[in-house]
DNA sequence: TCCATAAATTTACGCGCGTAAACTTTTTTG
DNA sequence: CAAAAAAGTTTACGCGCGTAAATTTATGGA
């Protein structure tokens, strides 16, 4: 590139040969200049590298290319994962990914949304903190601000919501536990989201269908630590032999890596071979799933296609300038992924 | 509050009843503006909840109130940790910190500086992928605007540098794991960063200290999926019996947790009690370490302190303007934490 | 009470860009 | 090749706020 630094994009113009309006044009779409044009302009694109001032477009165009992320816990590297995902797509859309976590907590949520709110963005993507949330502030949020719910519902919130099928992914481990061994017992907390619900109703379900009675552990604790809560209760859950069954299916995976340690510490073997005293298994397929010993069989979550129809949805959302005729919920189901746990 | 929506300053300031460049001298510190005056805005802050126009305000400010965070790979729990912690302090610093992720990319790292440079930081930290950084781009970037580095170091980049004493950090697990059982060998893969380097000279320096023959058992592998690396590698490593030792010391907790999957797919118990086979120890004390099987012994790195005074070095630095008179390192000790798989 | 000083107000300009309107040039079409 | 359509140019204004300069008002100590 040329030595002399561009200052604005009229700078920018005169040393392309085009006029500013125009170079305007071409950086809110391409595409909409003629070819002629557009190759004269990324021409001097590469001799000066110039950048709009991100701050001026923004300020002037009444929506912006933001896109705001937020998701409930960062830590949570199933979170960090489909952020990841979520942000590339928007990236390569031609739209800025803004990453939000609210850390499990909900005042935080609320401000993330009053930020957000200040940012114009052409939409947000929302992962809420579930029961934490604050509803009424997520839902006055939603009506400003075009928003697809995503991972955790709140019925009638934001104009869609993508996520997972809670009630297939329990039918196709408890139906595989039951095949494969002694029906499971069902191990939880109090929950954090609707999921949490759903899984423990349907399991219930699931054992009842099949003609077993099901039996609920459930155990206090609260907040994202899931793997404390499952250590420490179900070390204390297998000493006060609360166990019905020699099968736990844990509420998600960060629970059962909880559970499996307390196992460990108890001196149980944990698998699905002979001289094993307890099969574990756990729901989502959790990043670290793999490298638990013994390995952790589970439902995996299908992240790729969460994210995105996620953003699909979002995308939509934002061409139908006044929304969707009807808030969507499109769910998808989990890939049953044994391993040696169960 | 009232009805009325506050559509800018002026309308903001018509309604308190103080002039707009005092209200604009009050957003920007609001101890500039007399208490009385203070008082009758934030009144009327109460009464009427404006916001100043994020856009508009970086705009014109020379600098803003953004301060980069970027970070080699939020799905590691690590530096997910870190990064919430860094917001925070920002956040009660009255900065606006904007979170960016390299997901061990080296193009995305440099596209991440060319974003954060079009936002006119007041300041950036910096946590580099290490090696598969591009050092002249960083270096540029550096002189361009105030940067801290932390985590993982680049010799003579960025006007400080806030990280681990990896050498104190090695010292101590080998002289633990020297004086309750075997001298432990090293296992490693190719490093990401010059953190990996340090460990592994410390390791030998470590181990020639206490009269002991070092043993470094190098598996190939690249990236940031270290547990698969450990697993994939461990098995092998396992099987050729390339152990010379009973005690294993990995570079770090992540790959210690992949090697503990290995050693359970090779059905070797792993503790420091009577009739395990192996000791296996790890470097970070990452989230995830305490629920293991075993959990893992290692040595803890000291979130709070590294993050703190990385915010705190930045502070400084943006206070300072034209920059440290001398590049600053600083480094923070470990703690070790026995547990029980060494 | 008066005066020095601190603080607020008034006035005015500029930041970099989006965008509208009227006009001119280029491209397409029959 | 002329006329219609498409694309580009000129000109001009506005977005919301930072900030400087000149002026007015408020504050507190002797």
């Amino acid at each position: 590139m040329d030595g002399g630094k561009i200052r604005n994009m009229q700078e920018f113009a005169d040393v392309s040969g085009i006029s500013r309006p125009t170079v305007s044009k071409y950086f809110n779409d391409p595409t909409s200049v003629r070819q002629s044009t557009r190759d004269r302009i990324e021409e001097a694109l590469e001799r000066y590298d110039y950048r709009p001032n991100i701050f001026a477009v923004n300020q002037n165009r009444r929506l912006t290319k933001n896109i705001g992320i937020v998701v409930p816990y960062l830590a949570d590297p199933f979170f960090a994962e489909i952020a990841r995902n979520i942000e590339r797509r928007c990236i390569d859309a031609g739209f800025w990914p803004i990453l939000f976590s609210s850390h499990g907590d909900r005042r935080l949520e609320v401000d993330i949304l009053d930020t957000l709110r200040s940012l114009k963005p052409a939409g947000v993507l929302l992962a809420p903190l579930g029961r934490a949330s604050d509803r009424a502030e997520i839902e006055k949020f939603c009506r400003d601000v075009p928003t697809v719910l995503f991972d955790s519902n709140i019925d009638g919130v934001g104009e869609a919501f993508v996520g997972s099928d809670n009630f297939h992914f329990i039918a196709v481990m408890v139906d595989h536990l039951c095949r494969t061994g002694e029906p499971p017992c069902f191990f939880e907390m109090p929950p954090v989201n609707p999921n949490a619900n759903k899984r423990r109703n349907a399991y219930v379900q699931a054992m009842e269908a099949l003609g077993h009675t099901p039996d609920v552990i459930r155990v206090p604790g609260e907040g994202w630590g899931f793997e404390e809560v499952g250590c420490v209760e179900g070390m204390r859950v297998i000493s006060e032999r609360r166990l019905t069954s020699n099968t736990v299916l844990c509420s998600n995976d960060r629970l059962a890596i909880g559970f499996l340690t307390a196992c460990y510490q108890k001196g149980l073997r944990v698998g699905s071979v002979e001289g094993s005293a307890l099969r574990v298994a756990g729901i989502d397929d959790h990043p670290f799933s793999r490298f638990t010993s013994p390995p952790l069989t589970t439902v995996a979550q299908d992240y790729t296609s969460v994210s995105e129809r996620s953003v699909e949805t979002l995308f939509a959302l934002i061409d139908t300038e006044g929304g969707f005729p009807a808030r969507t919920e499109t769910l998808f189901e989990g890939k049953l992924v044994i391993r040696a746990s169960a």
